[in-house]
DNA sequence: TTCTTTTTTTAATAATCACTATATAAACCG
DNA sequence: CGGTTTATATAGTGATTATTAAAAAAAGAA
């Protein structure tokens, strides 16, 4: 079984912790030593563990992903509005037990050279979460729920970036209330953009 | 006139370069020898002019809300679609010279705590940003120009949200046609947000 | 010129950053 | 028991952080 001296902390419960300090103040934001307190280890102890700095923000990123986000199961919705409603719905409802705004648009929107993996790690992230909702909305086409005239890429684009917006809104510190008002206003919308047959960049063009 | 040894540099174009700074890496990742290095000028000379980092932050933050920003001028447009148009082509309207993205959005939306003081200030010059939409919807709704039944408050949320939401896609690095999409996505949806009596909340209380 | 004022240059400050060398402690195996 | 392995604790590494002390330089005023 385990071989050696067995490690004095709980790896998730440790994670938890750090998820918690990148997700509030960001990648950079969070040092070391902010990190050793809260997590309650040595230094020594975190590296053996998570290799480094980066590491660590990996691993929690990693479980941020798989812990929090429904963002999975809301592609699982039957309907493309039913899509839209639990990402807006989604995003205003934020957890008191957890940081408010998203953790892929917080821990490193700006950052100096040094960090610039993480940076781009988390490009990276919200372009896949991008990309998905984009095939959902081809497959609600494909299958009639979506006019075929509608463009998947468009109502993607559109979505992610109200989310976006709404996460800001969320690191601002702004209710509960305001985040709702903003996902019902984008709903009420939302037939509007669904029946067009060009892209609101084709229109744009005229 | 003029006293002492003169200032052997442009205030405007160190500035411009500070801003340019802070703009792209945020106000944590910038750090003093980046600032000293692009402005041209070495440490007492900066701490002399602007006082410390966070002084010459704010200056250049000011620099920033006076030249760039068409905020003020958006405002000024006839009706609240012209209003909503110009925020989000001018939103998409990335200038090659300039770094992409908001800089309300990306110089602090999150930081250690010794910079707490700095993304409070981004929050409130976003806020005030939101709530001078807030008033100049309400405005068109005394004009008429907006029905009685429009809520000024939504309105302003949701085109604020969008157009954040637009600035972190701009900041992970998506292109001009990307961002023009979004914005007439939007517009396109924003006949069916005005024609509505009830606020978004109040229709998700139903 | 000399005095005063302000900026510049050079060099250094204490504090914090991410990270680690060394030694000890705690488990399993034989 | 001794030997191996892994994790811990203590203490420190060099590099970088924002900031500044001290002196020289460049202007106007007397």
């Amino acid at each position: 079984m385990a071989k050696g001296r067995p490690r004095a902390f709980d790896m998730d419960e440790a994670l938890d912790q750090a998820l918690k300090l990148f997700w509030t103040k960001g990648y950079e934001g969070t040092s070391l030593s902010d990190l050793t307190q809260a997590m309650g280890i040595s230094p020594p102890s975190l590296y053996a563990a998570f290799g480094n700095k980066e590491g660590l923000f990996r691993r929690a990123l990693d479980r941020y992903m798989n812990e929090m986000s429904g963002v999975c199961g809301v592609l699982n919705a039957p309907t493309a509005r039913g899509v839209a409603e639990a990402m807006l719905y989604g995003a205003a409802d934020i957890d008191p037990e957890n940081p408010p705004g998203c953790m892929l648009v917080q821990a490193a929107l700006s950052c100096s050279d040094a960090s610039e993996a993480v940076r781009q790690e988390l490009i990276g992230r919200r372009k896949a979460g991008e990309d998905a909702l984009t095939e959902r909305f081809a497959r609600a086409v494909r299958e009639g729920d979506l006019p075929p005239t509608a463009n998947p890429a468009t109502l993607s684009r559109f979505l992610t970036a109200v989310v976006q917006g709404m996460a800001v809104h969320a690191a601002s510190g702004v209710g509960r209330e305001v985040l709702v008002d903003i996902a019902g206003a984008t709903l009420q919308a939302w037939s509007a953009l669904v029946d067009t047959g060009m892209s609101a960049q084709d229109r744009a063009a005229e």
